[in-house]
DNA sequence: CTACATATATATATATTTGCATAAAAGAAA
DNA sequence: TTTCTTTTATGCAAATATATATATATGTAG
């Protein structure tokens, strides 16, 4: 499938995900659930020091655009990514920003 | 390097780079400049069909947020990809978006 | 000068982020 | 059971950011 014959929904879709992830704490996040990982809510909100309702409105959003998962298991809420391939994205833009991208 | 040990700064510039892309008119911009070809303002304007205005601007945010790069020649402002790898991104967010992102 | 290509400025509309307060869910203890 | 604690989710509002078009400005060539 060629990227140029991507239409106007599937852009609008793709341009959705990548904007679930497009935020310091959301990359973040990901970066902690790389390799399988399930983490709470609060181990999240712990590890980023960030409010609790914050970060439960920052994995809605994720889990919402179908960037995670979530079970529940008790009182915790363990999350995890959804597709293991979405953290190579956080690889490539972590290499960007860092050196280059061609790495 | 671990992704665990990015930086505030640099999960900042890592989302915002990842924020330039994340929009339907960008990301098939993106698509366009696959491989690495250049094209002009007024190319892009009418592949995507929108004001020369809003293209040019969709434009100066990618390559202010170090995603792409430009050459001007004559009257002409070429282009082009900064880091080839980038391209990457949209495949995979478009297979995500289209079937599962584990392809 | 004109014509063409690109960039910018302003304005309006819309969306996002964040914290606070609170609600809901689940378990523990009286 | 009722009450308390822990964990997670939600509703609201203010501040901030983004998207888009129209209009205009700048740059380049002839």
């Amino acid at each position: 499938m060629e990227i140029k014959e991507l239409k106007i929904e599937q852009l609008q879709a793709a341009a959705n995900m990548l904007k679930a992830i497009s935020h310091p704490m959301r990359i973040a996040i990901l970066s902690y659930l790389e390799g399988g990982k399930r983490l709470t809510v609060t181990q999240i909100h712990r590890l980023l020091k960030i409010e609790q309702s914050t970060t439960s409105h920052h994995l809605g959003i994720l889990k919402d655009k179908g960037v995670l998962t979530s079970k529940r298991e008790g009182k915790n809420t363990f999350y995890m990514l959804k597709h293991s391939s979405l953290s190579h994205i956080v690889e490539c833009v972590s290499k960007c920003t860092d050196f280059a991208c061609d790495s």
